[in-house]
DNA sequence: GTGAAACAAGATAATTAGATCGAAATATGC
DNA sequence: GCATATTTCGATCTAATTATCTTGTTTCAC
């Protein structure tokens, strides 16, 4: 609705590197083996990680990818822009080409003050903070087993 | 960013419509030209909302696309769900099958505001008021002429 | 050296956007 | 009434974009 899938793999993957302990290289295999993504794509998306200094990635041999120094405070919008573009967050509702506060589509005036709030949310959600929240058990960055999904209406409890 | 450019277009379309006169049907043609949008692709866009009982079509001679009575109070959110399939506001940031309030990604408490408040926007705007808004002149729901982009950064005025 | 891993670039598949064309319908002129 | 121009309808086809896969190369620990 909002984010490409790829930021969605990026903001995932991102995520679940943080939660691991920091120093020991995470495999691309191991991350998209937990998500339920598709490996090789993935790997695409960890190197255009690593190019916006996101990651760093080490080669051969007990190789794989951590957060840099500092990354746990990256927040949202960071990934976001670096995968979708600086500036998606300006992006006319109806498609406008221009759509400014000087000359406007008529969703404009009602649209801004919540397109701000989700810039906003973007920028206060960092690494560490989601880590915390998926590390606490409360929260999820993959999908439920097959077998659990509708679980709550099988009053039986299989 | 939020609807996808099918969306767009038939949302400008049937804001055109709501600003002619009514009753008095209007041709696919005269709506494309006058969005600047690819007018075979807006055809059949026209037809998914035909179907979706938004509009009338008129075959023939004299025949052209209608409001349905009543159309003028068709919302956004309508618009959209017709286009993008119903629940689309369902669909979780971070791309989970299942992220509901009862097992969620780490977005979601956060997320889930911001959601209601893009739906309760795209109910409350009605064809009829972004009609009016765009009736009076302040806001567009086409792109500029080329020839003005950038003007007010042009001190010689051209 | 050898094997495990990231890296790079391209090929394929799926989805979305847009174009084409032959109908079917209908007001209008004759 | 009948031909005709004008328009939507419907189905299919092409192009562009996005997501995914494949294959080979480089790097590094052992």
């Amino acid at each position: 609705m909002i984010l490409s899938r790829t930021s969605q793999y990026a903001i995932q993957a991102l995520i679940y590197v943080a939660t691991q302990p920091a120093g020991e290289p995470i495999l691309n295999r191991k991350i998209a083996e937990y998500l339920g993504v598709p490996a090789a794509y993935l790997a695409k998306i960890m190197q255009s990680l690593c190019k916006g200094n996101l990651l760093y990635s080490f080669r051969g041999r007990q190789g794989g990818f951590c957060l840099r120094e500092g990354g746990e405070k990256t927040d949202l919008m960071q990934i976001v822009s670096l995968i979708e573009g600086v500036g998606f967050t300006e992006y006319c509702v109806l498609g406008l080409k221009v759509c400014s506060d000087e000359t406007a589509c008529p969703m404009h005036t009602k649209w801004k003050p919540i397109k701000e709030r989700i810039v906003s949310l973007l920028h206060e959600q960092t690494l560490d903070r989601l880590a915390v929240a998926v590390k606490s058990g409360k929260y999820r960055i993959c999908d439920l087993p097959m077998a659990m999904m509708g679980a709550e209406t099988d009053p039986a409890g299989v």
